[in-house]
Parts: C-alpha cells; structure tokens; sequence
DNA sequence: GAGTGGTCTAGACCACTAC
DNA sequence: TAGTGGTCTAGACCACTCG
C-alpha cells in the first residue's frame, strides 16, 4: 500500500471523526511530512487527493482547510431546511420571491386532495447556504384549511413555515411525503441557482 | 504560466486535431520529457491533468493511450444507435432479450394512437459499444401496421430496425419524437446496464 | 530483460498572504 | 519578513506487461 494513500486514508479519517471542525487549518505539507518522516512531496500527493475528493481545500500563501461537509440528504428523517444547514455548519437564510392566492390549478389541487375550484396560498422562497443558492422552494397551502394566513404578515424570510403553522394553527407534521424529481432547469430556475439552463452531456 | 499545463494544452490539442486516433499509445513519459526537455515528474503531471479529463488512459506496464472520445447525443439528428458508435470508433452489437407479441397497454397504445384493443410487438434489446452496455432499448410497434412481422424471422441482433421496416414496408422516417427521461434504474436495468440501482448521494 | 507507469526522495525557486 | 502552497529538477526503486 503507497505511503501517500495510507497518508490520505488517515487524514481522511481525521477529519471524518471530527478531530478538525470544517473551515479548521491543517498543518503545513513542510510540517506534516516531518511529523510523519516523508517527503513533502509524497505529503502533497496525499492533500491533491483529498481536495479532488472535496475533504479539503487549499489556498496559496493560506494553507489547507477542511472543506465544509458535502449536502446530502439523507431522505430518512423529516427536517426542515434550517435545521438541515445548521447542522451541516452553513449559515441558512431564505429569500421569500412570491406570496400569492391563485385559483385552480388542477395537478395541485388533486394531490391535495381539494375540489376542483379551491384557493390555494403559494409561497416561492429561495434557500440559500452561506449566501449560495441551493434550493428553489414552492410551497402550496389550501385557503380553507388556513384562514387569514396572509393576514398573519409572518416573515417566511425569517419564520419557519413549518413552526408558522404548528403555531397559529395547531398543525403538527407526523408524515411527510417527499417528491424527488430530476428534470432540466428552466430558465428562470437556472438564474435563481445560478446553474446552466437545460442539459449537459 | 506552468510547464505541465503548456504541455497539457499541446497534447491535448494533437489530440484533438486528430493526430493520435482513438487508442493510440502515446510517447513514453520519459520519452516526452526527452523531447520536451524537462523532467519526468512535469510530463507526468500534464498526463495526470489529461487523464482526470478523460483525454487519456493509462495502464501501467503498457502505456499512455488516447481514451475513446466521450459519448455525447447530439439531440438533433436522427440516427440509429448503430450508426452512432460506428461514428465514435465503437465496435456496436445488440442482443436481443426478448420479442413479444402483447395485447393492450394502455399508455403505449395512446401514445400510437391506437384504440383500446390492439396487439403490439414488443422488443427489447440491449445496446452495446465494445462489448459494454450501453443502453436499453425498449421498441412497440403496431401489429395491425406491421403484419407478419415476427414470422419474418430477422435477427434484430444484427439487422436494423430501421432498415427492416423500411425494407419490408417500405417505411421512410421523417420525424421523431424522441423522449428523454431521466429516472431511478429498476433492478432488472441496473443488472443488464451494469450500473447501481437507485439513488446515488 | 527491456520498457512502462507508480511511487518516493532531497532539494530548489516562485507567487501569494499575512503581520 | 516568514510561512504557505505551486512548480520543477535529477535521480531512484518498484510492479507490471510484453516478447
């Protein structure tokens, strides 16, 4: 097994136990391949790998940092966007684009379980992480089922949707069924994510 | 601006201007450092550079070879899958897994313009360019359009769709309305195109 | 056995960042 | 000015593939 994988295995390792927090310094390659009596080179082939791996980050003149944990979703447990950054280290804020009463609109109203001629509440936010775009959210409420809910003036940029409605309307989420869906970008979604419109192959 | 990133643009260039064909062996690093005059270790890292691309592969023990350019679908013209690989320097071949005779299926049968009742030939086979899969197929056709199609007895392994249906029936395509889809491989694809089943995070 | 890529060493200079 | 990562050199040994 080459010196530098079982090098890279162990810092791997390092940081996946948590022995350095995400944004952490690492010690030099100089200081490094002296702790462990390697070349720097040898040392250096090791970091390349992690940062191609996206464990790490380098910058000239700075150092090599921990790079912040990879967004996943584990598709397991229900948890709101907040709570999901917060827990991966990144500073989530929300940019509320639209909040709108339409009329039918059949697909929604079906899964919903509505007549065909209800009122829904539509709310289109934009979630970011440390400020970069990450997900472009449409929420739909029914009306009925939640009277004067634009009268509230709750601040979606800053109140959780979530705890809006457990709070003014005793609304507790026991289940959730969540929708993946893998389609191309429209035009208006690529610039609010800032990601290239349609395919790539 | 670096040595290995200059020589990393030249070759990939020859490459791209055609002056090595797809699988050729390169120059040995330590042949190139000769003629470039600069040591090993810097060929090494343009190469490197060009292989994390996907211009080039190597293998220890025989050499530097000039990968097998990347499968891009062009999205405008209408060609069939053998065409295609012969056009990327791939060996093509099919295997044919099965070919039915099946009554109504309704969603199919709209999409044909059918009524509710006819039969279609059903057949599916797999697509391979030198011998690793490379897509499933899955082709109806119209029984009442196509009479006495599988007592024809052509090996679709070897004969084209397309020229089988022109030949016989004189069918010319004009048009086609492709679909692309992009979903969760079922264990049967996954099986036949090698691949993982599900979701990947 | 000859040639290939894979690994490793010991040393050097550079561009960049901070203090 | 001191320390960082980025580049480059000249050499060495290894594991692998082929004839």
């Amino acid at each position: 097994m080459p010196l530098y994988y079982q090098l890279q295995a162990k810092i791997k390792r390092l940081v996946e136990e948590g022995h350095f927090a995400h944004g952490d310094r690492l010690p030099s390659e100089r200081q490094i391949a002296e702790m462990v009596m390697v070349n720097r080179l040898t040392v250096r082939q090791a970091l390349m790998a992690l940062v191609n791996e996206g464990v790490l980050t380098r910058k000239r003149g700075l150092g090599t940092f921990v790079a912040p944990p990879k967004l996943e979703h584990g598709l397991t447990k229900l948890t709101s966007f907040t709570e999901d950054m917060h827990k991966r280290g990144l500073k989530p804020s929300t940019r509320v684009l639209s909040l709108s009463v339409q009329s039918v609109e059949k697909k929604v109203n079906l899964l919903l379980g509505l007549g065909a001629h209800e009122d829904i509440i539509v709310i289109e936010r934009l979630r970011l992480a440390d400020d970069k775009p990450m997900a472009f959210e449409v929420a739909h409420l029914p009306c009925r089922r939640f009277p004067g809910f634009l009268d509230l003036r709750v601040d979606l940029a800053y109140a959780s949707l979530y705890d809006t409605l457990r709070l003014h309307y005793g609304i507790e989420f026991a289940r959730a069924s969540e929708t993946l869906e893998a389609r191309v970008a429209s035009v208006r979604e690529a610039e609010l994510l800032g990601i290239q419109v349609g395919l790539r192959f």
